[in-house]
DNA sequence: ATTTCTTTCTACCGTTTGGTAGAGAGAGAG
DNA sequence: CTCTCTCTCTACCAAACGGTAGAAAGAAAT
């Protein structure tokens, strides 16, 4: 396997639960199973490797999220689409661990991200909730930019910590494990405070 | 003022703002205005000073959640009992960041610290909302305990990032403030998703 | 005036940090 | 064989880290 690619993975592990400044070279070097300087031969510094990792998991995100998202137009496809967009999280929760972390460690540099990445998309999502509404289809209270900033905040933030919340809210033989359990109501909510009824 | 509670002060600031890895006994000094050895009189060490911070906030928490919990029995007060949740995070969000990050860094302690200070108070509000369900006024298809976790998550996740999230839910002379925006979506949604209709 | 107690300071400790210099290993090309 | 290019290594660096020793400053009590 590719060496940097390696890097790039306990990185991403590494920085995803431990933090950035959690985390020292040395710890990922160690996990990699290489020396120090190797490491650093492949990633010129520290700040370096950390633009690496983001920048891998925003690809991933770019690719998959439009053919996601352009299959939500019908009502029907609601739930499928919050499947898949939780899934994408809970497939490797260090992505959402990641956004958070960054958003809290570096907020001007996650906005310029946010501009460019995601806020299209809020936009898109927005007037599709906005022209729903004005047929009667959506609540005449929902504001669609804070509802779609709204489920994201539910997405990534509670997938990012679902993990750590066992205690509170526990696995269960009739509602199913800790995750299942958090992303159904999350869609539930999503869904249930969206449309009109009937 | 006193010196043990200007250093907690700028402690807890610097800690919601950096993270405990990213902020240095002697930045907590600088910011208080004294010597690294005069802080490390007043608390032993760095991590003392980490377990006093969070010890703060929780206080905060459980001297002021019974009072607003235990006037939310009845439908009408669910509104203010919300806007009084968001309001113990909003007029200081390092509560929520604090949280956030100990959650993500220490989730052993987090959830030794979860299981005493908020399990009880999701039970508590479970029960009430399965009782609500069984006489019809709780949707059937609600998990109670769910539905308690992530309104948590909600609350906490999204106020602790709001302000780094201006760029994709941006300030408006019809909605209101980024913040306002926020938390008028977020209680709208908790509300319409929990109750039946009529 | 001296004692006592609390607090702050300067000076320093060993360790770890991110990062560099430069030697050497290995493979492919001439 | 030798030159070259890629990669990994040992050895090291200055700076910053959390923390300690112990002197000095200050206030209060005798």
């Amino acid at each position: 396997m590719d060496i940097r690619a390696q890097i790039l993975k306990h990185a991403t592990r590494l920085f995803a639960g431990h933090g950035y400044d959690g985390t020292s070279v040395q710890a990922i070097a160690d996990a990699v199973g290489i020396r120090k300087p190797s490491l650093l031969y492949h990633f010129n510094s520290k700040d370096e490797l950390r633009d690496s990792v983001l920048n891998e998991v925003l690809t991933h995100w770019n690719a998959k999220l439009p053919t996601l998202l352009l299959q939500a137009s019908r009502e029907e496809r609601f739930d499928a689409t919050m499947e898949s967009l939780c899934a994408f999280f809970v497939e490797d929760p260090d992505r959402a661990r990641l956004f958070l972390r960054e958003t809290m460690d570096r907020p001007e540099h996650m906005q310029e991200l946010l501009g460019r990445f995601v806020r299209p998309w809020v936009e898109l999502v927005a007037e599709q909730l906005e022209r729903a509404r004005a047929r009667g289809l959506v609540r005449s209270d929902v504001d669609p930019e804070a509802y779609t900033v709204q489920v994201i905040t539910m997405v990534v933030g509670g997938i990012a910590v679902i993990d750590r919340l066992q205690v509170i809210l526990p696995d269960d033989s009739d509602h199913g494990s800790t995750r299942d359990r958090y992303v159904r109501e999350l869609i539930r909510m999503a869904r249930s405070s969206l449309y009109t009824e009937g």
